[in-house]
DNA sequence: TGCAATTAGTTGCAATAGCATCCTATTGAA
DNA sequence: TTCAATAGGATGCTATTGCAACTAATTGCA
């Protein structure tokens, strides 16, 4: 009801809880604006990291995603199933799969970017580029913190 | 292996991908420091929600946290299960369930209170309080963006 | 050269989270 | 008053994600 989410004494406003809201509702609105291509919130970002380098191995990805290489390798076989990704044997080291987009995949990739695309206006709504400029560096600071070697 | 994580032509930036992947690690680190008090990173906004206005429903804790009703029910099965939390039933409305922190919840309360701490001064290294506020502040509009109705 | 260590990827399992649907209690209009 | 509509909550199902443990391929050292 009230306007307030959380703001108080006892309770220190923190950004994690709303990280977490905000990836909770935006994984919400894009899975709605992708299911048409039966591509799921998990998925997209694979996707559009191999339009954008390809071909790459899933290793590859899971590093520069920041996602565990278990994650990748599910969300290749779903976008594998679908048909927008091609898997291959890396002549020269059999353990790497390279992965490259399938035609089906070319033809989808603009419609995720549009979508993504109409995600993220909606959400930068009352913001201006300078400060979108500064809560992406700010998140970036926040991602290296967390990553980062601990360097005891 | 390069340093950089995502920028190029391509691939316009976009605070979403930072998000996600902030939440995903956050996850993990919170879920380490509870570890030994049996919660999971699914139930400590639960519990602290509780411990900042008790009694609470379930429904009000969902309003507040922007988490839909089916999770709260799960999260705060978990709560109980643990003896954390306590349910009665609203006599005014038996449809309520009134949330209430038992003596044991009431112990570990703190001790989570210092772990969130321990995980948010971790990821506030190298922003300044005048940065930070400014962080969560544009965290707020954009959560207000994703989660105000359409005014079609 | 041969075998142990390392590496890329997979599988099984568990936790988090939301949607559809259902149940029960309450409310409200005819 | 009665019964349909509403509301809080629970349950079943599915998707995303990570960890532990595993397989298969490669590397490197004795």
């Amino acid at each position: 009801m009230s306007e307030h989410w959380q703001r108080n004494d006892k309770e220190a406003e923190s950004h994690g809880q709303y990280i977490s809201a905000i990836n909770r509702h935006m994984q919400i609105l894009i899975s709605a604006e992708l299911a048409p291509y039966r591509i799921g919130s998990g998925q997209y970002i694979f996707l559009m990291a191999i339009a954008f380098q390809q071909p790459i191995t899933q290793k590859a990805l899971s590093e520069k995603l920041l996602i565990d290489k278990t994650t990748t390798a599910k969300a290749i076989a779903k976008l594998e199933a679908e048909g927008y990704v091609r898997r291959e044997a890396d002549p020269a080291d059999n353990r790497y799969h390279l992965l490259y987009l399938t035609d089906l995949g070319r033809e989808v990739v603009p419609h995720v970017q549009e979508a993504l695309a109409r995600v993220k206006n909606k959400t930068r709504k009352d913001i201006t580029d300078e400060e979108y400029g500064l809560l992406i560096s700010l998140l970036k600071i926040v991602l290296r913190n967390l990553t980062e070697q601990e360097k005891t």
